[in-house]
RNA sequence: GGAGAGAUGGCCGAGUCGGCUGAAGGCGCUCGCCUGCUAAGCGAGUGUGGGGGGAAACUUCCACCGAGGGUUCGAAUCCCUCUCUCUCCGCCA
């Protein structure tokens, strides 16, 4: 969310801004309703204002035993014309908050503009795609012909879009979890956390995703409750409605979760394999700082994320989003694409943004600093390190071999108990 | 699920015949003074959001005592609903 007093009095740099983005349509009413709701509060605050000064007069008349009753049917009009009032502004008010809340954060000055995934500029590539001398086969045929992997048998259970994993194929997938976090915790210096897999919807709010992207929630039934999309959420908000103290910034945490995800309008795509699930896990890296240091903590973020996939030594490149391609609540963001061979194309398999005082202003993450009075908005920032149900994918591509097997990356090796490769299981 | 208690400012904590309480007091913090020694003392200041005025320091008005309604000329104080927290009992991984 926007500072209502920055569109305020920038109205025409915030225009420009949600066109860069391809959406400029609210702005325009928003400065209409905005002007409305200032005349009538306007009103309303004179209004009270005369009724706060003739409430004191009536105390002290009746403390002297004086005859107040002129005055007070006199109040009780007023405050019969301010209950009206009042009705009539929470009408603008309710639409100020929903523009408000559905405006898109303003992209930073380093973003490059562009509509859609084809302007996005890539910022490095890292690793040497491997060539096959034998036919690549796509992670579920190779998963299931390990009998590591079964989506049959998932949809089953659950439904289309769904994993179930066996053997190896699910050790892998809690090895690379461990393995994550350890990296993250050990050597960038996150503090593990463990967050409720559940949020309330004025978490969802705070991140952004509601109001606007309710359709790509799953929602528990009859309750305000729903299925986190990302760790990004239930982390974000660990510290919402608080004043932090500046000598606890930066903080860093890194979680696990499962995400759920409806992947609504999504249908068709990437209906096979681990790419896009209705259930994945994620480690995600989450950030609260102060403003002026976000963007060089973006980077560092960003480079955190990269680790994982140069020690797991999986090929990869990375792009800056364009301003066409940018997710709702984020300023700046990178993608982290992994090589995915059967695809021969580079996939998603990070995204790291910074969002400004973005959501600390939807959710009240604030901090004092040392001998200033008043408070401030924290800069978040979250990227996901990584996902992976995609991390697994790419192992099982770009560690095939010509007889079946996948060769498991040294790095993960502690973690699957020296495993070196995966093989198919004894039937 | 049953029975109770409670939600006030950064923190602790007053505040029930509704009216100079935006909120006593304490702690913490900031600035200044004092003090020669990591302490103590003294003075002042110290919530958030919004509207108006001012270049600014600042000033003025409105709102906010878990959330939302209601009663009233007037509510942190009375009534209703909800949410959350805590204690005890039961149940349970």
């Amino acid at each position: 969310m926007l500072e209502i007093k920055y569109i305020r009095q920038n109205i025409s740099q915030v225009r420009d801004a949600m066109n860069r983005r391809g959406d400029a349509a609210n702005i325009d009413t928003f400065e209409e309703i905005d002007n409305e709701y200032r005349k009538i509060l306007n009103e309303i605050e004179q209004l009270r204002h005369r009724r706060n000064v003739v409430s004191d007069e009536i105390a002290t008349m009746k403390a002297n035993k004086e005859n107040a009753d002129p005055l007070i049917s006199e109040m009780r009009e007023v405050a019969s014309r301010i209950k009206a009032l009042e009705a009539g502004l929470s009408g603008y008010e309710e639409k100020i908050q929903e523009i408000l809340f559905s405006l898109p954060n303003i992209p930073h000055e380093s973003v490059p503009f562009g509509k859609d995934e084809n302007d996005n500029p890539v910022v490095r590539s890292v690793g040497t795609p491997v060539s096959f001398d034998f036919e690549v086969l796509p992670h579920w045929t190779i998963g299931e012909n390990l009998g590591i992997l079964d989506f049959e048998r998932a949809a089953k259970i659950t439904g289309a879009r769904f994993p179930l994993y066996f053997g190896a194929g699910a050790r892998l997938e809690r090895a690379l979890i461990s393995f994550m976090i350890d990296l993250h915790v050990n050597i960038h210096g996150y503090t593990e956390t463990l967050p409720p897999f559940i949020v309330n919807s004025r978490s969802m709010t705070f991140t952004g995703q509601l109001p606007k992207f309710a359709e790509d929630l799953f929602k528990l039934e009859g309750r305000d409750y729903y299925l986190i999309p990302t760790a990004e959420v239930p982390v974000t908000n660990i510290h919402q409605q608080e004043i932090l103290d500046e000598s606890l910034l930066p903080i860093y945490y890194v979680a696990y979760t499962p995400c759920f995800r409806s992947e609504a309008g999504s249908y068709g795509k990437d209906t096979r394999g681990l790419i896009r699930q209705h259930q994945f896990n994620k480690v995600e890296l989450v950030k609260f700082t102060i403003p002026e240091a976000s963007y060089q903590e973006l980077e560092s973020l960003l480079k955190n994320a990269e680790a994982v996939l140069k020690l797991l030594e999986l090929p990869y490149r990375t792009v800056l989003l364009c301003t066409g391609d940018m997710g709702f609540a984020s300023a700046k963001t990178y993608d982290i694409e992994v090589w995915m061979p059967a695809q021969n194309r580079y996939r998603e398999i990070s995204s790291c943004s910074n969002f400004e005082s973005f959501q600390a202003r939807r959710g009240g993450i604030r901090f004092k600093r040392k001998g200033e009075k008043g408070t401030q908005l924290v800069h978040t920032l979250n990227g996901s390190g990584l996902a992976v149900g995609r991390t697994v994918a790419a192992i099982l591509e770009n560690g095939q071999q010509a007889d079946g097997s996948v060769v498991i990356p040294e790095a993960l090796r502690p973690y699957m108990g020296g495993l070196q490769k995966i093989e198919k299981l004894k039937a």
